[in-house]
This record gives structure tokens, C-alpha cells and sequence, in this order.
DNA sequence: CTGGCCTGT
DNA sequence: CCTGGACAGGCCAGT
């Protein structure tokens, strides 16, 4: 029989530690879980990793304890738990309960005595020994056969204090870190010590006096007349605090070590309670996911062709692809689902089937999917226009709740109760795991996917019809599917060369700034290190630390011009910065991704992942392309239209956020400002500063820029305040005076958070949404950032909506008029075309028209063009 | 793999 | 008393 092995773990001060080191998560009815969560991951590393044999979690049982009788301020001063920490206690005993780990509390003890206890008794009878706990007073129990894990950030990163390492540490026994807190004291406890004894001097009188008693024994002979009177006329104080500190190993506990016995957890209720929790990535995780989630047997068939028999008026379809990369990546197979039959035909079968391209081809076939829009453009690579797509579970799941935090069908599924599919990490690995497995599991997992998607679409359309945002979905994020996979494959031409050639201009530039900034530095480092730098400008050249960093010194752009009058290193610097984001990111990066057979960049635009509506695009990002800074905005001179006789044409949205807010709070001032054409920043300007509009200064101007950016993102005088270098209370008066300017737009950013904490959700114009449980939080800085997500998302959130009916409208009118130009690129208010010249007369009414019209506002819409040879040149 | 930094709207 | 701008993606260094 192996040995025994007993865990002992202290039950408050790890959830303490969870919930603190955790941000506020909640599960999908607003319940935080954050605290039983960090506990979770904890537990089931030390579980995997130490396999105990007995265990048990003892808790503190109430508000006063036998050592309140010593010292009645024990323990005073403390805050009072956080409600949304109490409301989690009751899901830990639950969680406890499922993983079968006795729990225990004793009247008038702490969980440290329990654990000091049964240690004791445990050790006596040879046991191994390992507490484990957030609290480092129990370092005081280790001994040869105990050892105690604290736990460190982030909750499963552990140091293990056996005697040894306690020696390493503060060269003390484990015995006498109980001395060492009589004499520091530890605030967090009320416990006193010795005033003016911190860790080291602490350390330093142990090291000659083993305890506190003999130290006092020969308090005569301590050096340092100063720590001699403290340590005097604190001598009870001492004692009392030594007293306090040290873990009662003799409580009357009732419970006995054979009670311990631990058997591992009942698999059936833990899962379902981690599914109450939405405890998702411990599920994918989880050894027993494989049973618990696939259990159901599927009967399907790999097919080496698809008669026309097989393929019916509706069905699931789905591409297997072997990564997210479709414009490139290996295509697997196409499964086909419906209630009474499952296939699987290998991609190259399926292409050499007549009937099967038929059938994706026809409009009148209904398709179910998953992420159509990736599967059109893996079929477009063969020509193929997939038609007929009638559901899109990515969509209809991102507008029911965009918060769903992957993209993965098994995800997805579960966040609607569908358990019968594997996660792609599950079945093809992770990282340099990766691999592809055998034909008949890829075929399968398709199929799951498939049957995912068949079963679950009666119930997600259902869920927006609810919600009344079935049109949102069926209208325009659909159809924008097909038009955004068109645009990807389309793609924009690359001028490689030109790229070539700025890439090594920068080389030679880049060189000679850093020769500059060694010289002046005295020695080479690593310029694109903030460590290195840190060491250098602070240490080295002696220059003010403005902010710093969870890390260290903060080397960010703000702080490094507030510091370039100090020095003259630091505007070699930040243009090093400047040119090597340039080459790293812009000309190395986009070189990396044009194709080579097309010269073109085929980016992926992310459909179904902001918060708030909005695209975004990967591989690259083209919607960061370099604007502000003429150097950086060169890059632009690369995007060229793929035949040298067109040109590029960009339309722009001006404003669009402002009239979107001037729209939905009706402020009537806002309003009348944008009918009549006025400079909106000017406009404001006049109005904060009560000043005619000649007398507005280009410095009043940029400062109302900046305020009305802070309208639109949900306004604080802190950050107005950070943003022009102001102080708090200038920013708040500005604030304050935009207000009572635009009264409208107050009442809008009041309402707009108090229903949002009424109904737990905001919406925008066209009805998407995003919950907000946080809005509730006691957590200043979470429910803070909640109120500007509320006043921000639904005026970020519209603006999208609106562009995005815009370019179907706009994809629209280019076909029923015939037009050969193609719509290559949105940026969040911005499309970008390509046409022949013939055509651009026609562009110059045709697009603002359409993005004006694209929705109705009680302000009017105005987009600006530009077209030139370049995107460089659409200015 | 995370944090710091920088790019865009 | 202090907290702290909205939404993204990519690169690099350092763990």
C-alpha cells in the first residue's frame, strides 16, 4: 500500500486569495464565481500533481475566537467581507461537496488550529503532511514530514515552505516564524508587535536570540539604543503578539484523521455544477469531458460521392478545415447532416462531385451552418458560390450574447446546452501537439459539428426572435457574411517592391539612430527591451520616473515626452520606436502575408468577436494601417489597385459617432449643430468656452476634440484629464460646462446606465446587445469601467450597425448597376474600393449617397470621398 | 504565454 | 484615499 498522504487546506484564506487575485467573474445568471473558480484551478493542479489519499477543508467557523480573550482587538480594523465574495462561500461548500472533501469548522477556532491539529496528529502517526493555504502564518507547522504550499498570484502558482527552504529564506526555523510575527506583528490580523520592527530587524535579532523570550532574556546586550527602548517598553505587546500568532495544535476538534479518507470526486455532480459555474475551460479540460460530453453514439458514413438521392432540400453542412487560416489552410471534408442521415465526403471526392457542387450552388437547397462566411471562401478557392445559406450558428450565437468567449463549435454549443460535439483542440490538439488525426475521427467530429448546428437552430432563432433581433441577424449580419467573404477573397494588391525599398531606407535610418542613442547612452542595450531602457534612462542617466508599471518603469510614450526636455536621448528614442514599429510590424509583417500567386493580401475579418458590434481584421490587421504620422502613412503608397489602369477609392463617415449620440439623446443643441453644417469640435469649443467663433483658439479647439472624444467613450475627468494634461479638476470643470451646454447628452449617459443596470443590458440601434453584470459590482475600478462601457457601446455599437447596412447597400447597388468596382476593405467608418476610371464619376454620388442613406437620423449622415492611384493618395 | 508598447477608429 | 479613458491586433522581450 502506498503511503498516506494527507491535505489539509485552509478554506477562507484561499478563497480570499482567489477572489482577490481574480478579476469579478460571473457565471450567465450574474452570479460571481471568481473566488470558488481560483479555488477550483488550485485544487485541481494540487489534486493532479499530489494525489492525496485523505483530505480535508476546514474554515473558520465565526466572528470571535479564543484568542479574542487574549487580545479583544484581534483581527479589529478588519474590512468586512465583500458581499460578492459571501455569495460565493455557499457554491464552495457545494463544489467541496461534489469533489467529496469533508469539510470541517470548530466554535470559537480558527482553520489554522484545525490544521495545526490534525497535522500534529497526522505527523505522529508517520503521515505526509501538506497544507495549503494563502496565508503564510501556517509556514510556522512545516516540519520533515509537513509541508505547507502557499499560493502565490494567480492562485496556481505555489511555493513550498518545507524547513530548508524557510532557512533559505529568512534563515529561521519554522518555529520561529512565529517569533518573527510577535516581533513585526502583521496588520492584516490587528496584530501589534513591536512598533518600528519590521521583516529584517526582526530576522536579525532571531538569528542571535532564537526566541522572543530569550531575546528578552538578554535584552540588555541588543546593539542600537533606539530598537533597545522599543523593544523594552514593548515587551508584553511582544509576548501578547507571539501569543496570538501561534497556531493552537491541541484544539478539542471532533473530528478524527480516519474520517479524512478521500476517494476522488462524483464526476456527474462536479461537471454539473462547473456547467452551473460556467466554469467552460475546466470542462474542455477536463479528463472526463470525453465521456461526459460525447456520449451519445452517431452513425455516419464517409462517402466517396454524393448522389443526388442523399443531398435534400435542408441540411446541415459543414466545411472541416484544418486551421482558421481558410484563405490557405487544407480543407478536410464536407460533412452533411439532417435528422435522418450523417456523411462525411473527403474534400477532394467532394470537388469531383457534379451534383454535390450543384447542390452547394443552389439557392434553393438550405444550408445550416457554422461560420459560412469562412466556408464560402474556402469553397471560392474552387470557384465554388455557395448559395442558399439559411442559417449561421457563429452569427445567430455572437448576437444572442457576444460575450461568448470562442468561436469553437463545442463552445458555443454548451453555451446553449448542446454537449454531443468535441472541441477542435480536443480532437486535433494544441500548440506543438497539433496534429491530424485519422480520416474516420476528422469525419466524425465534422459530423458532430454538423448535428450540432441541425439540432440547435430551431432554439437559437427562437432566442432572437425573443429578443427581437432575428431581423439584426437575418439581415444584415447574415448577408454581410457572404459580402465580407467575397471582399477577403477578392483581396487588396501589395506593392511588394515598395515595400522592399521603405524597408530599407528604415534599416539604414534605424541604424543610425541606435549608433546615436548607444553613444549617448555610453553602451549598447536592447532599445526595444522597457527593462533594459528602464535601466538606462533611470538608473544610468538619473532621469524622473513619472509612472511605473506592474513591472517596473513605465517607458511609454506619454512618460517619455514629458521627459524629452530632460535629455536629449529620448527623442532618439522615440523615433527608434516610430521606425522600428514601421519595419517590424508594417513592412516585415504585410511582406509576410502577400500571396504569391496574386501579389495580393487576403486579410480575414472577424465577425463575431467585439463586444460591441464592431469588425476586425486579421492577418494582417488592415484596419491599423499607419495614418497619423507621414512616415508611417507611406506604407500606404503599397496599396495599389490590382490593375495598374484603376484606382483606389475611399469613403469616410464624418462624424458618424457624434451624430449617432446626437440622434439617440436628442439633445437639441447637438442636433442643430449638425443640420447646420457646423464644425462640430468648434462648435463644442464655442459653447464649453462661451466664446464667438472667431475667437475660438486652435488650442480651445483641440481641447473640445478631446472632450468630445471622452463623450463618446463614456466620459471621466481622470481621463480627460491624462489626455490634455490637465489637471482633475480643470477636466471635470470642462465636463461640467459641456453639460450644461449640451443638457441632452447628460441625461443620455444618466439614463443609459440606470436602465442598463434595470434590465442587465445595453442595446444599440438596430437592437444588438451587451450584458453588463459588472454594473452592480462593489469593485469601484469593474463597476466604473461598466458605466462607459454602457454610455460607450451603444454609440460605438450603432455607428457599426450603420456602416455595416451600408456596405450591403453598397454591395448591392454595384451589382444591379452593373459595376466592376469591387469593395476591398471597411475600416469601422471607412469603405475602400477599387474601380476602373470609367467608373469613378459614377462612385463620386453613388457611395455617399448609399452611406448616407444607409439609416435614417434625425441629424443628417455625411460621408467624404478621395480616390487617387494609391491608398496613400485617398486623402 | 503574459505584459508592455504602438498602430488604427 | 485612490482607482481610471472605448474598441481592436501585432511585435517584442522575458518569463
Amino acid at each position: 500500500m502506498t503511503k498516506e498522504k494527507l491535505l489539509l487546506l485552509d478554506g477562507n484564506s484561499l478563497a480570499y486569495r482567489a477572489f482577490f487575485a481574480l478579476p469579478l467573474l460571473t457565471n450567465d445568471s450574474g452570479i460571481h464565481t471568481n473566488a470558488v473558480y481560483g479555488f477550483t484551478t488550485m485544487l485541481q493542479k494540487i489534486l493532479e500533481e499530489e494525489k492525496p489519499t485523505k483530505m480535508l477543508v476546514a474554515f473558520d467557523a465565526g466572528k470571535t475566537t479564543f484568542r479574542h480573550s487574549t487580545y479583544g482587538e484581534y483581527k479589529g480594523g478588519r474590512q468586512k467581507t465583500p458581499p460578492e465574495l459571501s455569495e460565493q462561500f455557499p457554491y464552495l461548500r457545494k463544489l467541496l461537496d461534489a469533489y467529496c472533501i469533508k469539510q470541517y469548522e470548530l466554535e470559537m477556532y480558527e482553520a489554522d488550529d484545525i490544521i495545526g491539529t490534525l497535522s500534529k496528529q497526522a505527523e505522529e502517526q508517520k503521515l505526509q503532511v501538506i497544507v495549503v493555504s494563502g496565508d503564510k502564518d501556517l509556514t510556522q507547522l512545516a516540519s520533515d514530514n509537513t509541508t505547507v504550499y502557499i499560493t502565490r498570484k494567480g492562485m496556481t502558482d505555489i511555493e513550498k515552505y518545507t524547513p530548508d527552504h524557510i532557512q533559505e529564506k529568512y534563515g529561521l526555523t519554522p518555529e520561529q516564524i512565529i517569533d518573527m510575527k510577535g516581533l513585526m506583528g502583521d496588520a492584516s490580523d490587528n496584530i501589534p508587535g513591536v512598533p518600528g520592527v519590521g521583516e529584517k530587524t526582526a530576522i536579525k535579532l532571531l538569528k542571535q536570540y532564537p526566541t522572543i523570550e530569550e531575546l528578552y532574556e538578554n535584552v540588555e546586550q541588543v546593539s542600537g539604543a533606539k530598537l533597545k527602548e522599543k523593544l523594552t517598553t514593548n515587551e508584553e505587546q511582544a509576548k501578547m503578539s507571539k501569543q496570538l500568532a501561534t497556531i493552537d495544535r491541541q484544539s478539542p476538534i471532533t473530528i478524527t484523521l480516519d474520517e479524512l479518507v478521500y476517494d476522488g470526486p462524483n464526476v456527474d455532480e462536479l461537471f454539473s455544477l462547473w456547467q452551473d459555474l460556467s466554469f467552460k475551460s475546466l470542462i474542455e479540460k477536463s479528463e472526463f469531458q470525453s465521456e461526459a460530453t460525447t456520449t451519445k453514439e452517431l452513425t455516419f458514413s464517409i462517402l466517396e460521392d454524393v448522389s443526388a438521392e442523399q443531398l435534400q432540400d435542408a441540411m446541415a453542412v459543414h466545411i472541416e478545415l484544418a486551421d482558421e487560416h481558410y484563405h490557405t489552410c487544407d480543407r478536410f471534408g464536407i460533412a452533411l447532416v439532417d435528422d435522418k442521415q450523417a456523411y462525411y465526403i473527403p474534400y477532394d471526392k467532394a470537388m469531383a462531385s457534379i451534383s454535390l457542387k450543384e447542390w452547394l450552388e443552389d439557392a434553393s437547397k438550405q444550408k445550416f451552418m457554422v461560420d459560412s462566411k469562412a466556408a464560402q471562401a474556402a469553397l471560392l478557392r474552387d470557384g465554388i458560390k455557395l448559395a442558399g445559406v439559411e442559417f449561421d450558428m457563429l452569427l445567430a450565437a455572437y448576437i444572442v450574447n457576444p460575450a461568448i468567449p470562442s468561436d469553437d463549435v463545442a463552445t458555443i454549443s454548451k453555451e446553449f446546452g448542446y454537449t454531443d460535439v468535441l472541441s477542435n483542440d480536443n480532437v486535433y490538439g494544441k500548440g506543438a501537439k497539433k496534429a491530424t488525426p485519422a480520416i474516420e475521427a476528422v469525419a466524425e467530429h465534422a459530423c458532430r459539428k454538423a448535428n450540432a448546428v441541425f439540432s440547435l437552430q430551431p432554439k437559437l432563432e427562437q432566442l432572437l426572435r425573443e429578443n427581437e433581433q432575428f431581423e439584426l441577424y437575418k439581415q444584415l449580419e447574415l448577408p454581410l457574411a457572404a459580402i465580407l467573404s467575397e471582399m477577403e477573397s477578392e483581396g487588396i494588391t501589395v506593392d511588394r517592391e515598395r515595400l522592399v525599398e521603405m524597408g530599407h531606407d528604415l534599416t539604414t535610418k534605424l541604424k543610425t539612430i541606435e549608433e546615436d542613442i548607444y553613444s549617448i547612452a555610453g553602451q549598447a542595450f536592447n532599445i526595444n527591451s522597457p527593462k533594459q531602457l528602464g535601466v538606462i534612462l533611470f538608473e544610468k542617466l538619473g532621469l524622473p520616473v513619472i509612472k511605473k508599471t506592474k513591472t517596473g518603469y513605465s517607458t511609454a510614450a506619454d512618460v517619455l515626452e514629458k521627459l524629452e526636455p530632460e535629455h536629449e536621448i529620448i527623442r532618439h528614442i522615440l523615433q527608434y520606436r516610430q521606425l522600428g514599429k514601421l519595419q517590424s510590424t508594417y513592412i516585415e509583417g504585410l511582406l509576410k502575408e502577400i500571396h504569391e500567386e496574386d501579389q495580393k493580401i487576403h486579410t480575414r475579418f472577424q465577425q463575431a468577436l467585439t463586444s460591441t458590434g464592431r469588425l476586425s481584421s486579421t492577418d494582417p490587421n488592415l484596419q491599423n494601417i499607419p495614418v497619423r504620422l507621414e512616415e508611417g502613412r507611406k506604407i500606404r503608397q503599397a496599396f495599389v489597385p490590382s490593375n495598374p489602369e484603376w484606382l483606389l477609392f475611399a469613403a469616410d463617415y464624418s462624424q458618424i459617432e457624434l451624430r449617432v449620440l446626437a440622434h439617440m439623446c436628442g439633445d437639441e443643441n447637438l442636433i442643430n449643430a449638425f443640420q447646420n453644417g457646423l464644425d462640430i469640435h468648434t462648435n463644442t469649443a464655442m459653447n464649453v468656452f462661451h466664446v464667438a467663433e472667431e475667437e475660438v483658439t486652435s488650442d480651445m479647439r483641440r481641447a473640445a476634440k478631446a472632450v468630445n472624444f471622452g463623450i463618446v467613450y463614456g466620459i471621466s475627468d481622470y481621463g480627460l484629464s491624462q489626455n490634455l494634461d490637465i489637471t482633475r479638476k480643470e477636466a471635470a470643470d470642462f465636463i461640467e460646462r459641456y453639460f450644461a451646454s449640451f443638457p441632452g447628452v447628460q441625461d443620455y449617459m444618466k439614463n443609459i446606465v440606470e436602465e442598463a443596470k434595470q434590465q442587465g443590458y445595453v442595446t444599440t440601434m438596430l437592437n444588438r446587445r451587451r450584458y453588463l453584470p459588472d454594473l452592480k459590482s462593489s469593485n469601484f475600478n469593474l463597476r466604473s469601467f461598466a458605466e462607459r462601457t454602457a454610455m460607450n457601446t451603444p454609440i460605438q455599437g450603432s455607428a457599426a450597425d450603420i456602416i455595416k447596412k451600408a456596405m450591403i447597400d453598397m454591395a448591392a447597388a454595384l451589382k444591379e448597376q452593373n459595376l466592376q468596382t469591387k469593395m476591398l476593405l471597411q475600416v469601422h467608418d471607412e469603405l475602400i474600393f477599387e474601380a476602373p476610371k470609367e467608373e469613378i464619376a459614377i462612385l463620386e454620388k453613388l457611395v455617399p449617397e448609399v452611406m448616407g442613406k444607409a439609416f435614417e437620423l434625425n441629424v443628417p449622415l455625411r460621408a467624404d470621398f478621395a480616390f487617387g492611384p494609391t491608398w496613400y493618395d485617398t486623402k
